[in-house]
DNA sequence: ATCAAAGTTGACGATCATTCATTTTTAGAA
DNA sequence: TTCTAAAAATGAATGATCGTCAACTTTGAT
C-alpha cells in the first residue's frame, strides 16, 4: 500500500486523474456533437484513449458519466454568471440575471441544446450544481423585502423545472425565443414579486457574459 | 376496396380499433408495473395478443406508444377532474384544485409514479392534454380579476414542467409530500397571485375526486 | 528482483427495438 | 362459390448497445 509519493500524488492517481478528465472531456464533447443518447461509450472510450471497460472503473453507468458531464457545463456557467453578479447591488437582480442566462445558455449553446432531453437530469444537475448560489439570492432578496421566498429551495426547485422545460420548448421551436422576457417575469413571479415588478425585472438591460 | 359495411365500418376496422386498444391497454399495465423502460415491446405485444412486428402497424416507435398510454392516464384524470369542478364558482378555485390533483394522482398513483421519469414527455402530453382546460380557467380567472395571466399558454407550459418536476423530486423522496401546498402556492403565484392569496387558496379544503 | 494488489483491457453475453420476407386475411369481382 | 390483389399480421432475424469478466499489465513496497 503506497503512502504517496513526494508530492502527495503517486503515479497511479495521476493517471487516473488524467483518465477521469479525458474521459470527461470526450464524454462532453461526443455528447454534445450528437446527443447523450447516440454518444455510445465506445466511442468515448476510444476519444478518451481508454479501454472500453475502463470507464466502469471511474463511472458506475453511462448515466452517471452524463451528469459529470453536466456538472461540467454547469460550473463553467456558474463561473461566468458569478464573475459578472459580483459587482451587482440588488440581489433581486442577481437571480434574475442568473435565471436569465441559464435560459439564454440552455437554449443558445450548442453543447447545452443537445443535452436538453433528459429533462429531469438536467434540471437535477442544475438544481444540485447553481443551488447555493441561487438559493442564497434568494434569501438575500427577501430578507432586502424585494422577494417573498422563505422556502426558498422549493422556490428553486420548481424553477429549475420549469427553466429546462422552458429551453426546451424553445429549442423545439413550440416556443419563441422572445418569450424569454416573459418566461422570466413569470418565474420571479414564483419567487414573490408582483407580475408589474417582475415584468420591470425581467426588462432591465443586462451586461454581456464574458468569455467564449 | 371496400366502402364500409352497414355501420359504416368494415371489420378491418373494426379490428384495428381492437387491436390499437388492446395494444394501449397492455402497454399502460406493464409499464405501470415496471415502467416505461423496462416494458419492453415483445411483452407488451403478447399480453395484446398479437405479433412482435404488429405494433409498428400501430406506433411508429415505442416512444410513440408510451405517448398514447399517457394520453390515456391524462385524459382519465382530466375526466375525474372535470366532474368535480364543473360546480365550482370561482376559476380560480378550478385551477387550484386542478394542479393539486395532477400532484396528488403523479404521487399517489402508481400507475402514475412509474412513468415520471421521461419528465419532459410526461410534461409535453400535460401541456397538450389538459391545456384546454387550464387554460381556459387561467382566462376566465384573469378576465374575473383573480389572476394576471394574459400569456396563459406559457404560464401553463412552465407549470406543467414545475408540477412534474416536483412529483417526481416527491416519489424520489427529495420532497417531502407535505410540501405539496406550498408547490401549488408557489404554482399560483406564477399565475400571477400575491403570496398571501396563492397560500390561502391552496389550503382551501378540496372536495374528493370521485372514482378509484 | 519479487510479489500481491490495483488498474486496465477488449472480446463477449445478454438484451431489445426495429425490420422485412413470408403468410394470412379481407372484400369485392367474376 | 371461387378467385384475386391489396392490406394486415407475423415472428424470426438483424444490428446495435450496455455492461461484465477473466486475463493481462503496471505499480511500488519489500
Amino acid at each position: 500500500m503506497a503512502e504517496a509519493g513526494i508530492q502527495g500524488e503517486g503515479r497511479v492517481a495521476r493517471r487516473q486523474r488524467r483518465n477521469r478528465a479525458a474521459l470527461i472531456k470526450a464524454a462532453r464533447e461526443i455528447m454534445t456533437e450528437k446527443g447523450a443518447e447516440a454518444a455510445t461509450m465506445l466511442e468515448i472510450a476510444e476519444r478518451a484513449d481508454v479501454g472500453a471497460g475502463t470507464i466502469y472503473n471511474y463511472f458506475r453507468s453511462k448515466d452517471e458519466l452524463a451528469i459529470a458531464v453536466l456538472e461540467g457545463l454547469m460550473h463553467d456557467l456558474g463561473v461566468s454568471i458569478q464573475a459578472v453578479t459580483d459587482r451587482f447591488e440588488d440581489p433581486a437582480q442577481v437571480y434574475a440575471f442568473g435565471i436569465r442566462t441559464v435560459l439564454d445558455t440552455a437554449t443558445g449553446d450548442p453543447r447545452w441544446r443537445q443535452m436538453l432531453h433528459r429533462s429531469e437530469v438536467i434540471a437535477d444537475a442544475l438544481f444540485r450544481m447553481m443551488g447555493p448560489f441561487a438559493i442564497r439570492d434568494l434569501r438575500q432578496a427577501s430578507a432586502a423585502g424585494r422577494f417573498q421566498a422563505e422556502g426558498a429551495e422549493l422556490t428553486w426547485r420548481l424553477t429549475c423545472h420549469a427553466l429546462i422545460g422552458a429551453s426546451l420548448a424553445i429549442t423545439e421551436g413550440q416556443l419563441s425565443p422572445a418569450e424569454s422576457e416573459r418566461i422570466v417575469a413569470r418565474l420571479l413571479c414564483m419567487a414573490g414579486l408582483d407580475l408589474a415588478s417582475a415584468t420591470e425585472l425581467a426588462g432591465r438591460p443586462r451586461p454581456p457574459l464574458p468569455g467564449r
